[in-house]
DNA sequence: AATAAGATGCATCGTCCGTGCATCTTATTG
DNA sequence: CAATAAGATGCACGGACGATGCATCTTATT
């Protein structure tokens, strides 16, 4: 489960437009910052402009530069209109419950309510708590604020690798 | 951001055991009711067996059966070891916040919050509240009695296409 | 006119997931 | 003990999508 590397440039992008509001900034100097090539944020950039969160100046002189204060822009809506889909069980975009022969599937419920929680969250910080050393937190005081408890995930191990303990 | 189909197919395999206790399934027989192949279900079904989750007999007569009662298979536990890893953004599993010349970057903290709420989420249903047709929901009884307040993602559109409305 | 910026489209390449094939091991049955 | 029915394992291929680069165009400044 990832999100694009897409979705990180897009935030970084923004993150880096957020906190130097008083310039213009160009995307040459954001590929140099983040040390990726020029064309793909050149995408991204296009991408975000096009949503009405970046507001773009053409020419000499030019750059880049937020259409919106930082505080009224959500990580949750960035992500949701970066990333191309989410479908995270087959069935999730299916009107009826028919899942191959099992009516009484809830997998897809269940998915929609935990992706919901994940947007919750993402809802609730702005690109301003994002920037600010010691943001005002609208929502998540405790996720910001370093007080989160965050249980770590398992290592990437693959799946192929039969290395785990077998019950014998 | 998706999970895989490997996900989808081990929750199902496993719900399909749930719903019949009294007997071994065949892989054979779980292959013909999803549709899938053969071939494809057996590495599901292995790496689950490794994982202690099902038990396999082999030989004639032999089949799949869940190893602990379905009450006690968390949907989470299931998805935390059947997907290869949960990178969300670049930085996901680095020590220190060290984010390109950006030490104020909370972006690991936040998505670090956001998936471990859908983890919560995902904990809180066990294979039994899946496959009940009105489940005991041990936690998201709103999530699963059909109460659920889904908000419809935006339609799986290309971000390639520029069909977006641009801000003029 | 030259230059510095973004806009756009196309082509390519790599990686990961899904799939299939082949072969081996284990257990049952007759 | 042979045949068969099951799972176990490894390898190899193919497709889709994401990441990247190149080329060209447009716009604005000087």
């Amino acid at each position: 489960m990832r999100l694009s590397e897409y979705t990180d440039y897009s935030l970084r992008v923004l993150m880096y437009c957020a906190s130097n509001p008083e310039r213009l900034i160009t995307i040459a100097e954001l590929a140099d910052h983040h040390a990726v090539s020029k064309n793909h944020l050149m995408k991204v950039v296009n991408d975000l402009a096009r949503q009405g969160v970046l507001e773009t100046t053409r020419g000499r002189g030019g750059g880049l530069r937020l259409q919106q204060p930082p505080g009224d822009i959500r990580v949750g809506d960035i992500v949701r209109s970066t990333e191309t889909d989410f479908r995270l069980v087959e069935c999730f975009d299916a009107r009826s419950n028919n899942c191959s022969l099992t009516p009484s599937c809830r997998l897809k419920d269940l998915f929609h309510v935990a992706l919901q929680a994940c947007f919750n969250e993402l809802d609730a910080v702005t690109l301003a708590d994002l920037v600010k050393p010691r943001p005002k937190s609208r929502g998540t005081a405790a996720a910001l604020r370093g007080t989160l408890r965050v249980v770590p995930m398992k290592a990437p191990v693959s799946r192929r690798k039969a290395s785990a303990g077998r019950a014998s």
